[in-house]
DNA sequence: GTTAGCACTCTTTTGATTTGAGTGCTAACA
DNA sequence: TGTTAGCACTCAAATCAAAAGAGTGCTAAC
């Protein structure tokens, strides 16, 4: 069988009328509510056609069609193909109306030193926006480029290492030592590091490296060794990217995802974050061929669990050149995919600017 | 009406009952399960005078009876005042089956310099062990006594400015500034903000104190001001004191927390934890005279709105001489509060050990 | 002061019935 | 051959009535 315009046409109009209502559609409401002209017999049995292909299906019999996740797909894919400038166009206009980008340009002045301060913020106004939840990393510090070291001796035994990363992400480790240091060995060892590791990522901090100063800070190598492994560790860590979420409750505000334990399932989810990392940083390689870095994740689709119910759409900002950071829109598979792809991409246009901007200046 | 042994113990009974079952508790129940041996029909009587006191209550005619905030009240005062060694005894013994004593310990070995990881993991932990939800306050830094302070330049007019607490807690903030210091400024102006303000607390460094700098710093006086001003204003500040909550879907396994749209104003609380100040801050001062340091709030008695089906019960543990932090449970009014109280005295007597610890050491 | 007994109340459960939306199929029509 | 009117059928959801069950309050007797 074949998907021949008239079907797609109709298929459009269910989703379409789902998206807005959330209730099942049926043939007369498609019959009416479309210039097709045809009568509900006839929708009646194209449908019976596109339930076959796999793009509807009915929740029982005597109720209207609903959206498979292949009908979703197409769906989607059709409009991240096709139309994606009127569309653009057209959401700028709301959004203009609703001032967000006003909003957006007060976040991004606040404090763009404090990235994250500024991602947190606009997670929170994505939320209240899109009346989804919203998810944001932290740029992926691994893929950083090594800024400033500096130690510090705090108290007897103990170094405060100061670590200073490309675009101005400071992290701090505290790191014992067996022997103490006086302030001209400190001296030293801070020229050291700032001189061979600046400009450097963690991945090209190698064990050769590391051996190489080593040798060279004398009898001091050993405590040498011990720092690198620290830096190394606080830069890459365990701790993983970090992932701000806001607007958990809003799920509540969609009965599928929030009925039969699935809204503690989700918030679990949520508040556990490990999970949303695989959301996040998954396809960051991917990039250079994906020009938008938009991905959307539908139904069974996503590699979350919890989420199997909920459409999940993420997009990739630039923080430093090769430095990447995602933000994401979780909600029901019935959501408004224009609007969030429009807000994502508004947002992540933001976010590139401004700190592109903030490099230049500084 | 008096408030007799007898109808005391049928009091207890009542609340114990119904927190073991959560269903309303009828006389005939009293009767059989107490070592009153009294008759139903008596029970009843005893059970009407009670609800005229106001210590419980029918949910309808035909139902059981409920504890009342006021029977709460009695029963908590109760536990407080009187037996708390025979629980905590009785407690202690419970908690090493769980070995929940061994996960702290792990827990506080862990990384005694990154407090804030370990009290998120002491919240976990809590939340995991009680089932219901837990918070921690960070240890108050305005009360924190400064111990060191340093400037480095980091891009032309960008100073980053690292800020040492006592009890090693480490903060960063980056100022911009107007003019460009050689290496030569930057070392005295260290030196200068060193000797002035280590050893002080937030509310120590006043206005005279600033301007008497600014004197000293002779052309460069704006800038100490500038600085002393960003200093401030990174302990002080705005974020106000950090929370972390954990468990937050514990809610979902009591109804009456989580039903009719509860859950969502619960959690949404939790979120945007704002309002968990009032109940992390509040009354840091009056521990002095509140030997314990714990505090019960039982539904209505909450200062926040949406916990006013919930009962809060919060410890305060000390970080360094004088700095406080707290940690919290929220639960159902029906919580069990004797493993509430028994857990929490057990966390904030090992925190305080370990910080103590921590710094007899260092 | 305590208790047995009973009528009464109110929620919860269960089952039956009705209603309504929407379908699939058939037969007629252009 | 594609379109449509018409009708029987299905199934979820709403409505209603009846029954069950838990627990009370009150009265009268011990």
């Amino acid at each position: 069988m074949e998907l021949d315009e008239r079907k797609k046409k109709i298929l459009q109009a269910v989703i379409k009328n789902y998206l807005e209502t959330g209730e099942p559609v049926g043939s007369r409401t498609i019959s009416k509510y479309t210039d097709l002209n045809l009568s509900s017999a006839t929708i009646r049995n194209e449908m019976a056609d596109l339930e076959e292909l796999g793009y509807i299906f009915q929740p029982h019999t005597s109720a209207g069609r609903i959206p498979t996740d292949a009908g979703y797909r197409l769906y989607v894919d059709d409009m991240l193909s096709g139309k994606q400038e009127e569309l653009s166009q057209k959401n700028r206009k709301l959004e203009e109306q609703e001032e967000t980008l006003k909003n957006m340009q007060e976040i991004m002045d606040k404090r763009v030193d404090r990235i994250e301060e500024v991602l947190k913020d606009m997670a929170k106004m994505l939320a209240n926006n899109t009346n989804y939840t919203s998810m944001v990393s932290m740029p992926q510090a691994n893929k950083n480029r090594l800024k400033f070291v500096q130690l510090t001796q705090l108290d007897e035994g103990k170094l405060l290492c100061t670590i200073v990363l490309e675009g101005n992400i400071v992290k701090n480790e505290m790191i014992k030592i067996s022997q103490n240091l006086d302030q001209q060995v400190l001296l030293s060892l801070n020229l050291l590091f700032n001189n061979k590791l600046n400009g450097l990522t963690l991945q090209e901090i190698n064990f050769d490296m590391a051996a190489n100063m080593a040798d060279q800070a004398g009898e001091y190598g050993a405590l040498v060794t011990e720092i690198i492994n620290a830096v190394v560790a606080t830069i890459g860590s365990a701790d993983g990217i970090e992932i701000f979420t806001s607007g958990a409750t809003n799920i509540f505000k969609y009965p599928e995802l929030s009925d039969n334990g699935n809204a503690s399932r989700l918030i679990s989810t949520l508040e556990e974050k490990e999970k949303l990392t695989e959301l996040l940083t998954d396809s960051l390689e991917e990039i250079g061929e994906n020009t938008t870095g938009i991905q959307v994740y539908i139904g069974e689709e996503t590699p979350v669990n919890s989420m199997k119910d909920c459409s999940v759409v993420t997009a990739t900002y630039e923080f430093e050149k090769g430095v990447y950071g995602k933000i994401g829109i979780i909600g029901p598979k019935r959501m408004d995919y224009e609007k969030v792809l429009a807000a994502l991409k508004s947002v992540t246009g933001n976010l590139d600017k401004t700190f592109k901007k903030e490099k230049d200046e500084g």
